[in-house]
DNA sequence: CCGAACCTGTGT
DNA sequence: ACACAGGTTCGG
């Protein structure tokens, strides 16, 4: 369910509830869910944030980590009791974790550095650190993967999943197929900013909502709307019109243009307008005015 | 690098 | 009955 802007939507409805708050216990009614690399202590909560995927309760020398993986809720109120896999007792009040495919997992750590927690010491960098610009680059060149499975990969950058990677590529008219390494240093420019642009958008929008996400308060989130990609297989291109194709890669459907997503090098691009938003807008504008003329003149208008 | 595994539910 | 679902990790 979650990725990066998810999480960041969840980490931002926790953070007034459960900070200065004290976690009092665990109990987890999936075994399976709660690991402890160290025998469990009362800990305040001083802090929440989030890494890659990552949500850190963060305490002085305490850490919780939770990973929703793909159904993982964290909630107020349950909205399901057979799915509660795990309860976070603070002193007044309670956080239900609530997992349909039991994949998620929290993990219980103390006496740690925060980068050297299981897990979180394996991402790398997140979408908006200033190295990226140097390195991102330099990163393409030393992969073999397509760019589907570069941006999937979270040891590459942290936070982005399958329908962010759809949307990303889609943004920067890469196809998801294309070789890591055949990236031109402009086109990992593009390609970067369409990374930041498509993420912060999400973010704004208090992310995406499918099937499962909804945000610690019980809201889902507005990004649905705007998707040009994922889960439009069939559907005609926002911008070229042609019927949007489906793949498989990584093991993942994956969702794009075959005529305005060219592999960087290989094609002209269809048109180079970047703000796929307004492009968006445009799209809706015009088939309103196409339903309007029909209307007027039938289906053949002059 | 790929497929399978981990789970449970939904939709065709 | 079968495919598929927003993620990660393992073995070959």
């Amino acid at each position: 369910m979650p990725e990066l802007p998810e999480v960041e939507t969840v980490v931002q409805t926790l953070r007034p509830k459960l900070i200065d708050q004290q976690l009092t216990a665990i109990q987890a009614l999936n075994s399976a869910t709660v690991v402890y690399k160290n025998p469990f202590e009362p800990f305040i909560i001083k802090n929440i944030v989030r890494r890659g995927k990552y949500i850190i309760l963060m305490g002085d020398d305490h850490f919780l980590t939770i990973h929703l993986r793909m159904t993982g809720r964290l909630l107020e109120k349950a909205t399901n009791k057979k799915f509660i896999r795990a309860i976070l007792a603070f002193t007044n009040s309670s956080l239900h974790f609530e997992d349909m495919r039991k994949f998620g997992r929290i993990v219980f750590a103390t006496g740690i550095e925060l980068e050297a927690l299981p897990g979180i010491r394996n991402l790398g960098p997140e979408p908006w650190q200033e190295q990226l610009d140097k390195s991102f680059y330099q990163q393409l060149q030393r992969s073999n993967a397509t760019i589907k499975s570069f941006l999937l990969n979270q040891k590459n950058i942290a936070g982005i999943g399958n329908i962010y990677a759809d949307e990303i590529c889609f943004h920067a008219y890469i196809n998801p197929l294309t070789v890591s390494k055949s990236i031109t240093a402009s086109i990992a420019k593009r390609l970067l900013n369409s990374i930041r642009y498509i993420l912060n958008k999400a973010i704004t929008l208090r992310g995406t909502t499918f099937a499962h996400f909804i945000d610690a308060d019980g809201k889902k989130g507005n990004n649905f709307e705007y998707l040009q990609a994922y889960g439009r297989k069939g559907k005609s291109c926002f911008r070229c019109n042609t019927p949007l194709t489906t793949i498989k890669i990584h093991n993942r459907t994956t969702v794009y243009c075959p005529a305005c997503q060219k592999i960087p090098g290989n094609k002209k691009e269809v048109c180079t307008a970047a703000d796929s938003l307004y492009i968006l807008h445009l799209h809706t504008f015009l088939k309103r005015c196409r339903k309007i003329l029909r209307r007027i003149f039938g289906d053949h208008p002059p």
